[in-house]
DNA sequence: TTTACATATTGACAATTTCCGAAATGTATG
DNA sequence: CATACATTTCGGAAATTGTCAATATGTAAA
């Protein structure tokens, strides 16, 4: 897996965007409890819903939903579907090769 | 010295601006010997001229004397006069700092 | 000091991005 | 099935960015 440095510095280059990376690496600090109405109950993996993501964001739904795909298509982020609700959280992973990525290739 | 992620992350996303921090990783490497008719020799510390980065990046003097000024705005790159010409060359520090900061703090 | 050259700044226009509301799509529940 | 709700997609207005040519500025050489 390689790092578009083009696509993933675009995603990064907007402050709601950049919040909302920040606010996943503190789910349980940063958003109300998930999970929800959920009856049976799944791993969420720090995995937050659009809802709480867009209420904390404090822009339209369409918006969030909009910048929530930027990072995920960017790879920074991934999604899982449960329910209705499309969990977000941090893709650990690439974050760390990004880091990797600028501190030797870049 | 704090990292201004939203500025950093505008400059480099545009793949000439990116290229050009790359090529400056290896000045001798990418452009001709620099220095050129400086008649007090002085240490150009790796530094490259506007007009070099234009032959190599293909675009109007204009065009990469803006990009030049965005990356080191952003602090990216560090500028130096000496005579007719502008000196640019990576500002290391920074990059660095801005591989913690990811590995860290994003 | 006149000229030539390296770079920076300005003004313009096209292309892209931001962000919204409206409409569409899934999915669970009555 | 009909409804309600979470999310996504679509269409568009406003803001930003990309890029150039033209102009301005700064500096060295003639």
């Amino acid at each position: 897996m390689d790092i578009d440095m083009v696509e993933i510095s675009k995603a990064l280059s907007n402050e709601t965007r950049l919040n909302i990376i920040k606010w996943l690496k503190d789910p349980e600090g940063n958003f109300p409890p998930q999970g929800g109405c959920l009856s049976e109950p799944v791993d969420l993996k720090g995995g937050v819903c659009v809802s709480s993501i867009q209420a904390k964001a404090n822009l339209s739904p369409s918006t969030v939903s909009n910048y929530l795909d930027t990072l995920q298509r960017a790879g920074l982020l991934l999604s899982e579907r449960h329910g209705k609700w499309t969990y977000y959280r941090r893709n650990e992973a690439v974050i760390q090769e990004l880091a990797e990525y600028i501190k030797n290739e870049l």
